[in-house]
DNA sequence: TTGACTATAGAACGCATGTTCGGTAGAATA
DNA sequence: TATTCTACCGAACATGCGTTCTATAGTCAA
């Protein structure tokens, strides 16, 4: 990364901001003549000397004789603009199944929460369940937790899953519950994601996968 | 919700598809005869003609006798704006003190992660950090980790806070942990998320409270 | 047929807008 | 001191660009 030391001058910093604020809230680059107002320089000429240098400190492109010509060069934004929105459908709870929706559930979902795409990868089909209960505090999940999941992933050794136990164990008594999945023969390896824990294992007859936990969000405040 | 059947002649379709892959590419709305050209219309007269209909079937919005005043009307574009970026700021370790980025920090940072504001209310000055080692195990947060902190929210009774501890105490060896904190006069009452453990007590004197904690995000994918 | 309406073309109008040029003043340099 | 460089101003220039006007067909209903 270039850490070129570019002094900016206050009328520099003044057209950034200017430009900034404009575009979030017109849609559209400002004219050279808006930004003279705006940034407060006194001439076109001006205007058009400092975007030169702004251009040159690699703060912003500019697409030459072409009205409103003038994009600040936001790497952020680069990252940006992807998003996806995941139905939520209802709660998670320890002694039931979890919900598994289909197509028009779905997509008749009232609720919906938001988050970038890099935070889900290339996974489909995507829903949200809020964890109901501390009962889950061994996968580091509280009540309130909201859990990402995919409904068409396949489930790979060492992925965490959502997985319901047809017969309790003695280990754990709680019917569904969110644990890395290990696939050996006839017996499925349970790791719960609490380090100071160890895996137990159930016969595979016993367990339905019903998911691939995709992400976890708290909300804390 | 109007579902008002507006058909679209081939024209408004091509001159509709143009205007966003201009806009994606260039960053910038075209003009009316760059319309003109880029969806084959045959004058800038009719290209004006076909905007006014879309504008009038709502499928965009004009900024009267704007150059480039032409914006796609995407619902996708509010969802979009009801996200916020957040940077990410480094890595919280448990032997060390958390990072406190100031302004300059803040707005260098070459990471962020984006999620929806409602995942972060009206919380300012956000930061974020990747949790480094699964020594914060008690607070339900996981090695890898992203919790969002916001540097300005004040940090009032029962919020989860990043407290570093200058002075070790028997029960937690580590100096910095998330707990929710409790101002008890010259004492604070410090409560793992983790509801099987007991809350603590240290003396205020020996606490920093570094940061309130908005969001825990994990990416398990 | 006539009239109303829509779709289309081409050109012209007039303001918008990016650019450039001549000139001034102060600071730095030689 | 003379010179060069940077910051600045005002105005003019040439084109960009949205708008509008006129004219021509085609369609449909009365």
């Amino acid at each position: 990364m270039s850490t070129e030391t570019t002094v900016l001058t206050e009328s520099q910093q003044k057209i950034l901001e200017f430009i900034t604020g404009y575009v979030e809230k017109h849609e559209v680059p400002p004219t050279i003549r808006e930004i003279q107002k705006g940034a407060g320089i006194s001439s076109t000429s001006m205007v058009s000397y400092h975007l030169k240098a702004l251009e040159r400190a690699q703060l912003l492109n500019r697409y030459e004789r072409q009205s409103r010509g003038v994009v600040i060069n936001n790497p952020k934004k680069i990252i940006s603009s992807n998003m996806v929105s995941i139905p939520l459908m209802g709660r998670i709870v320890a002694s039931e199944p979890a919900p598994m929706p289909d197509a028009d559930a779905l997509r008749d979902a009232e609720n919906v929460v938001q988050i970038a795409r890099d935070m889900v990868g290339n996974a489909k089909d995507l829903y949200a369940l809020e964890v109901k209960g501390n009962s889950m505090i061994d996968a580091l999940i509280n009540d309130g937790d909201i859990v990402v999941m995919s409904k068409s992933a396949e489930v790979h050794n060492g992925d965490l899953a959502a997985v319901y136990l047809t017969v309790d164990s003695l280990k754990d008594p709680s019917s569904v519950t969110l644990k890395r999945v290990y696939f050996e023969g006839k017996r499925l390896k349970l790791k719960p994601e609490n380090p100071t824990m160890k895996p137990f294992y159930v016969e595979a007859r016993h367990a339905q996968i019903q998911g691939k936990v995709v992400c976890v969000i708290r909300r804390t405040a």
